[in-house]
DNA sequence: TAGATTGTTAATCGATTAACAATC
DNA sequence: TAGATTGTTAATCGATTAACAATC
């Protein structure tokens, strides 16, 4: 049961976008932005700008504009860019290590508390200035730090065991990077980052362009 | 001016997971599988699985399911998994690094090959069995061998540059892993990969949560 | 036949786009 | 004031969910 003052996942998802933006924009040395121009530099409708704003801010003026260094610091608030995020991550493979190296984090308002992983190879040894630790230890760690946020970037095959000792240990929501659908009690949150899904977007358009304008008729429901 | 005999966006987002709970399912011996149970195992409806399921085939038997052989089949087809496409990737920071190592690609029907980067102190090298080459040589290689999807994992800031010369080398399709909105002609699919879009989703659902069940009123939209 | 499950149509829901009076 | 741009309501669009006759 998700509080009231809820905001369309795809206006939420819309909003680091709009950040990025306006930070670009105050570098650049201007004061006002308006959702005409804010909306070309992050590629979407005027309109759309103005509506997604107003879910968490109407200071907007008209004929000018909204004021970049109040909207940015508004927004930073709203998406808790100020108070950080500690998570735990596991899998300290090719992707794991991108991800705890990612620089972007920090100022997003993620710290990854630690690395876990299986291979006894890796356990003892360092990813970025984080520990990794064996993910025996993983529910324990959760448990007193009281984390609530855990990524998971390891195969698909441990995806469900790990989520299910994350949320026993009290994990609330989980990032996955596993190309896995987690079965978890619907009070945690997972988020799937599914890079199949990307490449399938990609891959059917360019088939399309790769094809002689089909603009008659549809396939015959016959053998495909 | 896409083709007409088009799919909605989601689905075609969805597939890719149905074709992984498919061969789940194959390697588990089963022959059928009901839309309620690819619906469960996946993580959707079943009628949004049938919905799906029969924008590319209308192969399911009432009373049993779907022959699962024959879907995945159809599945992989209509993802385009058995031709190839290739891709060139750029940018052999961790983020590259972990996309060019990424072992699903290749099951996927993209082959990434050749990696490029603009740092002199790694160009020469390979990754991941790939040359990494100066990105000065791009146009040239993605015009003679044809290619039509590029990847970008750069930092934002040279993300623009890189777009435009993938697009004036003929690329069609970008895979944009940078946090930044590329400005392309509209004839060029762009597929923002945002971590940030992520993040934010996640964040915004622990607040809720450790917040004291907000269930009456909203905010004034006096300051916030 | 009886039970299960499909393909598809209709109903619902939610998000995007358009429009415009209010206002800087 | 005139021009620009907001916040917000209404219209449109598209996707999800529900329902059910057809059929294995």
């Amino acid at each position: 049961m998700a509080g009231l003052v809820s905001i369309p996942k795809p206006t939420l998802e819309r909003l680091p976008v709009y950040y990025r933006v306006l930070l670009q924009c105050r570098d650049a040395g201007m004061q006002y932005v308006s959702s005409g121009e804010l909306g070309r530099k992050a590629g979407f409708d005027h309109a759309q700008v103005r509506k997604d704003l107003n879910h968490i801010w109407s200071g907007g003026r008209p004929g000018l504009g909204y004021e970049i260094e109040k909207l940015a610091s508004c927004l930073a608030d709203f998406l808790g860019l100020h108070n950080t995020t500690d998570a735990v991550l596991v899998g300290a493979g090719r992707l794991g290590t991108a991800l705890a190296g990612y620089p972007g984090f920090a100022s997003y308002g993620l710290n990854i508390v630690a690395v876990f992983d299986a291979d006894p190879g890796r356990i003892g040894g360092t990813l970025n200035e984080r520990p990794i630790l064996s993910v025996t230890k993983l529910a324990d760690l959760v448990e007193r730090l009281g984390i609530r946020m855990g990524i998971i970037a390891i195969p698909a095959e441990s995806a469900q065991t790990v989520a299910e000792t994350m949320v026993a240990a009290g994990i609330q929501a989980i990032w996955n990077f596993a190309p896995a659908y987690l079965q978890v009690s619907d009070n945690v949150l997972v988020r799937n980052e599914d890079l199949a899904a990307g490449l399938a977007t990609l891959s059917y358009y360019l088939k399309e362009q790769g094809l002689p304008s089909v603009d008659s008729g549809k396939l015959s429901d016959g053998q495909l």
